[in-house]
DNA sequence: CAGCCTTTGACAAGCGCTTGCAAAAAATCA
DNA sequence: TGATTTTTTGCAAGCGCTTGTCAAAGGCTG
């Protein structure tokens, strides 16, 4: 490999001219910036990272923190897209990326400790948004910067992050099934501590106020069969008209689809049903899904723009809304107004 | 943070005494060496990875390499699944994990290219096997070590890696179905250009042959519903006996499931199901799927401990199976042997 | 044309750690 | 006890790069 000094003495300069001339400094003049470009050129110099570094005393990468292993949100095929885009920037910027993971919540602090102390990494992403977050401490207590994808749960004017419009999706998806007659429609979601789901809920609630419709929410994880045909026996004793659900995600709906699929007179409902993330479910379920997509790829990308760009602690921070969309499959039909 | 020096001055001896005193040099005496670890465990020192790789010109990090992004590789949550494997081992090594992607080859490999010359890198672990793999051409050229999850598509005895043993899970499979009395199987495939899907059924042949019975093969993607439908008639009008399935991964499974159950006739046959992989698609389909575990974190953290291993490349490489089982579910059920 | 300011580039120190080499200390032996 | 070996430790150089400081060179003005 070569060395800076090599393409110094190529280019007839002293290494420290060679330095300053490569990273721009307007303090070199342009003859000789480009004489030294060449000559870096030509040898096919690139930095020392490790060297680099430390005379920096700072890190070209940047460490992306996965939630706490959780199986069923380990599963999902969002934190993969995301990385890929946080990948392609940061490669793209000549940086590169590490992971953080844990098994429990002291283990990723411990984890991104080491990457800061021993690391020297300062710059995080994380993959999730989360209250009362010990990751979150951590990371402001180390100074260190970091940007969150998904809605911070506090402070959100104060830090970086990258989200969709997750309350303008729900009404978004509600709509779409007013739109094509439904009224009675249900919100089906898991988990409301979770920021996405709540928003996307209040985005629901807005659309139906809007149409001044009621509210019809189920709470349902679906996670053994017998529970959930018991869960919907119920719901629909009490709904009897329900004809269309929004899901909060598309593993849930799929889920839901399942078990309505399964029960002769449900099926013959034939209810419709939206679903946020367009992820892969949505295209095994049957019929396909109707889904809002979210762009997991396009938030990695923001994400690390953010983190890229701005490395003084003390800016201002950004905030990205990545657009969502919904990609119309087979699951919803048009009902005749009532 | 504390420094080397302050552990040394803490301690009473020098720099260099303490740096070999804390690798556990033998060439410091016993007593010294307790004193300087006393110390840097009082002042809560770390090393400095960069410092320390400069120096040896070497680097504490391992490269993880994801396959060349192609959308339905890639939301397998098989990948996050062996990447926590790695990193958990990595981390407990004191090293850590950075990632590889690519949009294409040349991508990937030029990715890989500043990983090894920029970064320092010297170990990678790839997670997927395949032929003529680019990436691997250049992993060898670069003298760089490297392993393999999966099988080595070629010199597989001169390369190490971590597979499970997929010929004999396909056996297994096979004769689950057999014990419980099926005779007319079928092993559902989408492509034997992978290693995994002509092992799985390699195994599949065996254990039919075994009890002298023919093979019934049946390639599909399921792409789209009519094509599916299509072929799944063509299928049945040539095997109208069949009464089980091996499907050669657990998301294949659930889309044929899909189109089986939306038909009243197939509906009806209740042909039994059993897949591989037991992501998160046996447990959302219906009924629940049969499956075959593989353990990917178990692959990714037998891969890791490889890697931080051995680190003399001229050494002999290391190959390890990891074990499978299967777990029953609600998608095979008995037949009486006719 | 002398004196002063500006531009340009070199020198050298240093980031935190490792390691070859040699000096000091301890242990052994005659 | 002195010589010799063995053990233990310190010195200093160097990994590849950045950057503060300063000298040299060139351009102005009066």
């Amino acid at each position: 490999m070569a060395t800076i000094k090599d393409v110094a003495a190529r280019a007839g300069v002293s290494p420290s001219t060679a330095s300053r001339a490569l990273r721009g400094s307007t303090v070199i003049s342009k003859p000789t910036r480009e004489r030294v470009a060449k000559a870096a050129q030509a040898l096919n110099y690139a930095p020392d990272f490790n060297a680099q570094n430390l005379a920096k005393n700072a890190s070209s990468t940047i460490g992306v923190v996965l939630p706490v292993d959780h199986h069923e949100i380990f599963s999902n095929p969002f934190f993969l897209e995301m990385i890929r885009g946080i990948n392609e920037i940061c490669i793209s910027h000549g940086s590169m990326t590490t992971l953080a993971t844990g098994i429990s919540s002291e283990e990723l602090v411990h984890n991104i400790d080491v990457m800061i102390t021993q690391g020297h990494i300062r710059t995080f992403i994380l993959l999730y948004s989360e209250k009362d977050d010990p990751v979150v401490k951590r990371l402001a207590a180390a100074h260190v910067q970091y940007v969150v994808i998904g809605k911070p749960a506090q402070d959100s004017n104060q830090i970086s992050y990258v989200n969709n419009d997750n309350v303008q999706a729900g009404t978004d998806a509600t709509q779409y099934l007013l739109d094509r007659g439904h009224r009675q429609i249900c919100f089906l979601y898991s988990d409301l501590s979770k920021m996405v789901q709540s928003d996307r809920m209040l985005g629901y609630q807005r659309a139906m106020m809007q149409d001044q419709l009621p509210d019809i929410l189920l709470q349902e994880r679906f996670e053994d069969h017998a529970s959930s045909v018991q869960a919907l026996t119920a719901f629909f004793a009490a709904h009897p008209t329900v004809t269309g659900f929004v899901a909060v995600d598309d593993m849930l709906a799929m889920k839901l689809q399942q078990v309505l699929h399964n029960n002769p007179v449900w099926k013959q409902r034939q209810c419709s049903l939206i679903a946020f993330n367009n992820s892969i479910f949505s295209d095994l379920a049957h019929p396909m899904l109707t889904s809002v997509a979210v762009f997991p790829q396009r938030l990695g990308e923001e994400a690390a723009k953010i983190a890229l760009a701005t490395h003084p602690t003390d800016e201002l921070p950004t905030a990205v809304i990545v657009p969502h969309q919904i990609v119309a499959r087979h699951s919803v039909r048009a009902v005749s107004a009532n």
